[in-house]
DNA sequence: GCAAGAATGTTGTCATTGACAACAATTGGG
DNA sequence: CCCAATTGTTGTCAATGACAACATTCTTGC
């Protein structure tokens, strides 16, 4: 499909101001996206020395908020499937940083807990997250960030 | 890998109120990423009848508003890979939406336009769009929607 | 003018993510 | 006790982003 034919005159080699995204201006989902690949690329960036990407990173918090919890308690918190959390448990348990136990009440579900190691990886990601958020807040501006975060925080 | 134990009893089976996220409750990352995922489900729910996705419909937008211009410039103003913008293109080619033409200046570039079928459909398609944008701004409320719009746009 | 480097569009490949379906094992309700 | 639902798992598919390579075509330095 390589429809090309010659071209009109109309084509405006212009300005080097840069193209107008149009009606795109008024779309919510359009910057939200923006600033939230922004946020995730720095995140990967600043937590490359650890190996932990952000959803990683989010399973192990909900861990440690709720030791003991079953799977489908921790992908429902996230609204991950449960197919996706089985697969990145498999990558956590790999590195040793949680183990699952056979719960005593139900056969069918396991009991996530953070490892001696999880615990210990943990605290330098934590640190390394901080870090990326303090950068966060450098470049949109620490009061439009708590701004932002308080519009954001009340659709969990 | 499936290293199951018999667990401790501090399983806690307890409240069906739901689990904390931890820590995740400080990181604007999480529910920027939480609320852009509800808008493009609900995006492309809404548009399902046109079959368009989020990622078609800013490269048409940008596209009406920049008549003529080349896919270079069109990826960069969306911030996209020229590779994944030439993707893009190729299916709203075949779909009669949009065509290239040789560019006047620069025989290595393409001109991009609407055609008259991608005008009829961008109307459509723009009233799907708003629809879904009314509801969007019913399910986190017209004031916040407007807040979050002014204070997103500021990154471009 | 010309050679070297940059830009443009294209194709290929890979990893991540979300979605859906199917399955075995287990639980719980009637 | 039987049947439906739950749990964890695996397989597959589509969309997306990233990176590399390539032929063609400017553009720049000399």
């Amino acid at each position: 499909m390589r429809t090309v034919v010659k071209a009109a005159l109309d084509e405006w080699p212009g300005p080097k101001e840069g193209l107008g995204i149009g009606q795109l201006e008024n779309h919510l989902g359009y910057f939200l996206r923006r600033l939230q690949i922004w946020v995730f690329q720095d995140f990967i960036q600043t937590l490359r020395p650890m190996k932990v990407r952000p959803a990683q990173y989010s399973v192990l918090l909900v861990i440690e908020a709720n030791r003991g919890r079953s799977q489908a308690a921790i992908a429902q918190t996230l609204s991950i499937e449960r197919a996706r959390l089985a697969r990145l448990l498999h990558v956590l348990e790999r590195r040793r940083w949680i183990s699952r136990r056979a719960s005593a009440n139900d056969a069918r579900s396991h009991s996530l807990y953070l490892t001696k190691d999880g615990e210990k990886a943990l605290a330098q990601i934590k640190s390394l997250a901080k870090q990326h958020e303090a950068q966060l807040a450098a470049f949109i501006g620490q009061r439009r960030r708590q701004q932002l975060l308080d519009l954001l925080r009340e659709f969990g």
